[in-house]
DNA sequence: TAATAACCGAGACGGTACGTCTCGTCTTAGG
DNA sequence: CCTAAGACGAGACGTACCGTCTCGGTTATTA
């Protein structure tokens, strides 16, 4: 019967995986040596050794590729647990740092930031990747505090997440202060006394059911 | 002889001072409708009413027109005195998420710092333009707020700064989160909880070096 | 087991004389829609139900796809008897008149000039094939005409060739003028005098100077 | 009242002259060099010391910027007046004989007759500009030779010009045969014998004054 | 008052990159 | 091994925009 199985037949030649790859490959490297705007599709095809025609059958426009490009940029962030809150947010801190003064991140954020306002699909790539992987990271380390009692128990997680990351990406993108764990720390510490738990001491009643 | 009279004595017709308003006036429209990087100094002339060269004459290449556009957009900001720091910053935030929420500031925002990376008369323009500003009135309410004591006397300015200005940014640039008074109040509580005076002096010696 | 059977084992599926058919007969369409230039091996393939490959199996290239459509044009040519040469060189005129006005060569010739400039092959193909034939068959009925004494004995037959076939092809390539029974007349009857036997003393041998 | 006077006021820059005259130089030699179809409009535009922009503002599409550069080779043709009409003829004939194996004609012919094919502007330009100039020289000479008796007064003008100009394009297109005075002369004769004068036959005083 | 010089709108200029298309080849699944 | 389908590397096409230059004409200052 072959229902509702696989997308029809399939025929002819395959596309090329390896295309795929280089292309998605020669964008990066060029995106970060030049920038976005300066980006030539035709330095991408002859860099990723590929014909135009192959990356136009992939991506319908540079904004598709760039989107593509950046989609694969995602890594996995592993969750600290030094038995710290304080600790914990300062090594997820510090990685954040190492990748804001990194090679990459300086040159694409910027023009990142503007093809995302253009693009959802692209705001939805950089949103959803590497940008949810370090929050979600973030996220249970705080949650953790919570639990141990070293942060408030009516916590706003967003307000948190944003307090943390929002000096990062001003330094970078707007004042061009310094990024460096003296603000990784400072802005640890502000989180850690700002929303520390209060006096009266209801020990951590925000947790969803290992209370007991 | 013309001698002794004034310096540099322009010859010829003058420049006609409502092409130069109409120019930035064009610009700031077509920058605001569709980004900087799609913004067409053919579109800037015809909008305007203006030959390109009248255009070039004035601004030696797209990032300069930006830049002037964007150095009108300057105001000044009153900074608040209610008798209470909280309160000051308040006025301040609040009139900073009216900006970000405002119909230029979201489009605007993401080309900005995108073009900002890439010439830095922009950056300085922006830089010393609105952003000094806001940072000096906000910065205002703070020493204030240090010397009526409500604030720590070692407190990290550019820091405090950063944290009141990131969160929003980040909001409006890369999360898409809301940006409201809520918003704003969470950061200012943090700030004042955070860079709080430390009377009895609790051991979070996390700081730098100068916390005895 | 299929052993032992016959010389020229041929592995494997042989290959499809039909396609071969269809793909010639679908240049041969194709190149009379849209002429040799805008003729797409893909369109060819397309029309013809086949693969690109299976064209490109048998042609090396696009030149000699079109050689051999060319080639398949080639008809037999009778030489006519009426015991006349003027009448013999009317019906071959006239049936080279059919062909000029017909469908096809209209539409092919002037690509298949083009073409011929650029390809030796096809060069050779078109002036062996049907173009040799009517040469070869006018060639007889002139060389029948010397030896009935119509047609001078010093007859330049590549020259009478030339005339007889020069203005039809002019006419149909270049000046568009009407391709017609009156000029196939007007030709041979051109011919028929001006190539005629001076029975007395034919002092002008068709040399330049030496006339008087 | 400015009425019906000229195209409007022309505003703007004018159109350079000589970026017409570079453009159109460049084609000429690029299509003799490589052909019609292997002509490429970044050479010309190169070539030419000319943006693409600055050709396809004139000309809409590559054939449209091969007809205009045909239209150019126009020259004028003065009508030979030796006494004689078959001397007339032969000069005529010869300067055609001396164009077909010239570096240009055996180049672009092949491709010119095939876009003519395509392009009825081309078409027309091509038979408007130097075929009819050496058609109308031809033609004012038939007709000397027949107000002198040379030739029949019934001569069929088109039929004698495409019997003198086909035999050449023949060759030079069909059969590649030799293209020279030869040539020239055979059928200038044929044309002398075959549309002589008939019945009164004062046979050929077209010579000069060597007839007494 | 007449020249002069810099301005004005309009639009052509030489370049550069875009996204589309076709070529002739190669790669799959299936007969 | 052949077939149909279609992806592949290469490279020309015609479009769009950049920043500059040129035109005829306008507006102030200087002579």
């Amino acid at each position: 019967m072959r229902a509702t199985q696989g997308p029809a037949r399939r025929l002819g030649r395959p596309r090329d995986a390896r295309a795929e790859q280089a292309i998605l490959g020669a964008t990066l490297e060029l995106m970060a040596e030049r920038g976005i705007a300066r980006l030539r599709i035709d330095d991408v095809a002859s860099r990723a050794g590929v014909g135009k025609a192959t990356i136009y059958r992939r991506f319908a426009t540079k904004d598709d590729l760039v989107t593509a490009a950046v989609s694969r940029l995602v890594r996995e962030i592993a969750v600290p647990d030094t038995g710290s809150t304080r600790d914990d947010l300062q090594v997820l801190m510090g990685e954040a740092v190492d990748v804001y003064t990194g090679p990459l991140a300086p040159r694409l954020m910027p023009d990142l930031v503007s093809e995302m306002a253009h693009s959802t699909e692209l705001a939805a790539a950089v949103r959803g990747g590497f940008l949810a992987a370090r929050r979600d990271a973030l996220r249970a380390v705080l949650r953790r505090g919570v639990e141990r009692g070293d942060l408030h128990s009516d916590l706003d997680y967003e307000l948190a997440l944003d307090v943390l990351g929002g000096p990062l990406f001003y330094r970078l993108l707007v004042t061009g202060g310094p990024i460096d764990q003296h603000l990784a720390d400072g802005v640890v510490e502000l989180i850690m006394r700002g929303f520390a738990q209060t006096k009266t001491s209801h020990p951590s009643n925000a947790n969803r059911k290992d209370d007991a």
